[in-house]
DNA sequence: ATCTTGCTTTACGTTTACGTAAACTTCCTG
DNA sequence: CAGGAAGTTTACGTAAACGTAAAGCAAGAT
């Protein structure tokens, strides 16, 4: 019994060792709630490339910290291609002055674009919660 | 002749007032820069439904108000089908306990969904500042 | 030794939100 | 009254973001 136990917990360390900075395609389906199929999506479109061994698709923190990035940027409504150009950005050429008017030039318009988008969500909350108060007296007055 | 002119003023101004609350197809797809495929294709959704005059569709200010909500929720990331829901939201039958009940666990929901993208972009913008500032330090050592 | 499980590639299918072209009708203008 | 501008319907095309099915490999469990 405690050579099995031994032998579990011996395993156990090797896989927490490996997971330290190794995620599986599963791993990262189950914490982020998405298919591989997706993963493996993002991939084919340059947003992620994970190492090899062998065949199977081996991630890191840089890589998981992308995808995070790349669901957010879901969320905002950007298409992966967006994405794409605002992972550019970080790991962009900082040397040539053009370069860099470029980049800042494409920042100030994702600026304007998410500095709309907040006073879009603003104008709908507000709506929002028109309605809901609104919907609140109604019931009040519905049960009294 | 100048009777003519006079009659033909008469009836602009008749037009004119007629448009107060009337708008064509190509008034809105000039005013809010879309195409006009694109705003039949949103009645074709159910999202819009234009009185006719013969086969010319003639839209008012509520259609007005409509297509602005449309282009806001589009801006947002939601779907013409979303959009309609929240459509429904304001049309609604609120004689109905029931229906109100379901009505604000729907608010609920987008509520929540319109938090989540609040935070979403405001980690983006805080990261875009970062770089910026990034690139502007960088842009000064290399210009001086 | 087979069986299950997880991973792989390849490739066609699907939904959303329109674009685009064809083929009219209606109205206004010169 | 011919011609153009603006409107209409119908229908096929397209890009993005996956879903899904087929078919196969590799490794651990029974």
């Amino acid at each position: 019994m405690k050579t099995k136990i031994k032998k579990v917990k011996a395993k156990m360390t090797i896989i927490n060792k490996a997971t330290q900075d190794n995620y599986s395609i599963s791993d990262l389906s189950k914490e982020f709630d998405i298919t591989t199929r997706s993963i493996r999506f993002y991939e084919d479109k340059g947003l992620l490339a994970p190492t090899r061994k062998g065949q199977t698709r081996i991630y890191n923190q840089r890589d998981k910290v992308r995808l995070k990035l790349i669901l957010r940027g879901k969320r905002l409504g950007f298409s992966l291609g967006e994405t794409g150009r605002l992972f550019e950005l970080y790991d962009a050429d900082k040397s040539s002055a053009k370069q860099l008017a470029i980049m800042m030039e494409l920042i100030s318009e994702k600026k304007d674009d998410l500095k709309q988008k907040l006073d879009d969500i603003n104008a709908v909350l507000i709506e929002l919660n028109d309605i809901e108060k609104n919907c609140q007296n109604i019931l009040t007055t519905l049960t009294t």
